[in-house]
DNA sequence: ATTAATCAATATTTCAAAAATAAATTATAA
DNA sequence: TTATAATTTATTTTTGAAATATTGATTAAT
């Protein structure tokens, strides 16, 4: 069972990744409130929460702003994840036992699943495509031991995430085929391989978001 | 001017930091409201602030604790740091320009004279030695251009510093000579030899915390 | 016409008090 | 002793209102 607070924060913090609650935008507490019907201060909570996870801006005396959309955002944010992704990568590749393999394995076998039958745009497919890519990415990670080094990466992860669903709902083929190759190399312990195509993935995605950017804004 | 929510959040982070809130130990929200005389609601949004940036441990229903002290904890803190400060160092002396540098040298002074007359265990120093030697490694890292990596970096530092101020006052003269070398070889731009000393200062820094560890609690 | 100052409207911030809900403790019965 | 029920305690959530700051519009002054 979730509180009333757990469960709005979850739900405001996907309707920001999902672009729901547009970059820029004002939040106002009244209006808020009408949306998620909870109180103020159940509100002004988790408005806190995700101010300090970077998913919304608090200015004092002036209310909260979803985090604005900048091409120098992204760029950081894609360069963060592939350095506190390619860190764990390695480490998880050298530490990974029977049980992580096999977790990555099942990981894996479901995200191809349901990229396989993800005929673009499909708005129910591409919110749990979201959670298979990031448990198939979380899989990879999974051994590195250092709890805190997943929990800086997941914040990563999603903030990269709504840039990447807002911008461009999904990339097709070409990150099929990236997510294989991580998945490949990580089974053989490749380090160095698995690392080169974490980068080219995150990075390809890169791309295709930053062309988009003035399109959409 | 500040808001009363944010100057509570600034002297309870403090308190956490300084261990005046002990680690682990249970924050009651009506004893909080002695101490720190603000409402329940203000004091509640900034635990749950705190808890996203690792220094409170929210659990539902059972309310708020103050981080606890672990060797596991430490040391994934510590490789972090680590991590995220000399790929910051390392872009920083690449792009740091005039004004970089003479803020360096401005902060590299100011830490100086403090570190000089550090006869240990002076609270008054400790808390302002404290701020120089944040704004010196700030100083180093400024120009790597990105904010992102700025304020994560910002939140291991001091997480890493509660450590270090509540286990071990101060560690004297070989952390001096430390900053002496990071200083002078940032401002050779020999990017190597500066984060070879960055390491050696946060390792040095937690096998020193480390041995003290079972000591202390 | 532009700038400054004033006033009203709007929104946020803060507080206080109480109802609802869950956890922890104690007392009771098997 | 164990399990269950009742009590106490603490947190969670709501409500409503007061204090404070910002915004926008109106008016006055340069």
């Amino acid at each position: 069972m979730d509180t009333i607070g757990s469960s709005t924060y979850k739900k405001i913090k996907r309707d920001i990744i999902f672009g729901e609650l547009k970059p820029a935008s004002k939040l106002k507490l009244d209006e808020l409130k009408k949306n998620y019907p909870v109180s103020l201060s159940t509100i002004r909570e988790t408005l806190n929460r995700l101010s300090s996870e970077g998913f919304v801006i608090a200015e004092e005396q002036r209310g909260f702003f979803v985090s604005p959309f900048s091409k120098e955002d992204l760029i950081e944010i894609a360069n963060l994840r592939i350095l506190l992704e390619s860190y764990a990568l390695n480490l998880s590749l050298k530490n990974g036992d029977t049980d992580w393999e096999g977790n990555l394995v099942a990981a894996h076998h479901k995200l191809s699943l349901i990229e396989n039958k993800m005929d673009n745009k499909n708005k129910d497919i591409v919110e749990s495509w979201k959670k298979y890519d990031w448990e198939f990415h979380l899989a990879c990670i999974a051994a590195c031991g250092s709890k805190n080094l997943i929990s800086l990466h997941s914040n990563l992860f999603d903030r990269y995430l709504r840039y990447q669903i807002i911008l461009l709902q999904f990339r097709g083929d070409e990150a099929i085929d990236e997510h294989n190759q991580i998945y490949n190399f990580s089974l053989k312990r490749d380090a160095d391989s698995a690392i080169k195509f974490l980068k080219v993935h995150i990075e390809k995605g890169l791309e295709h978001a930053l062309a988009l950017f003035k399109e959409q804004t």
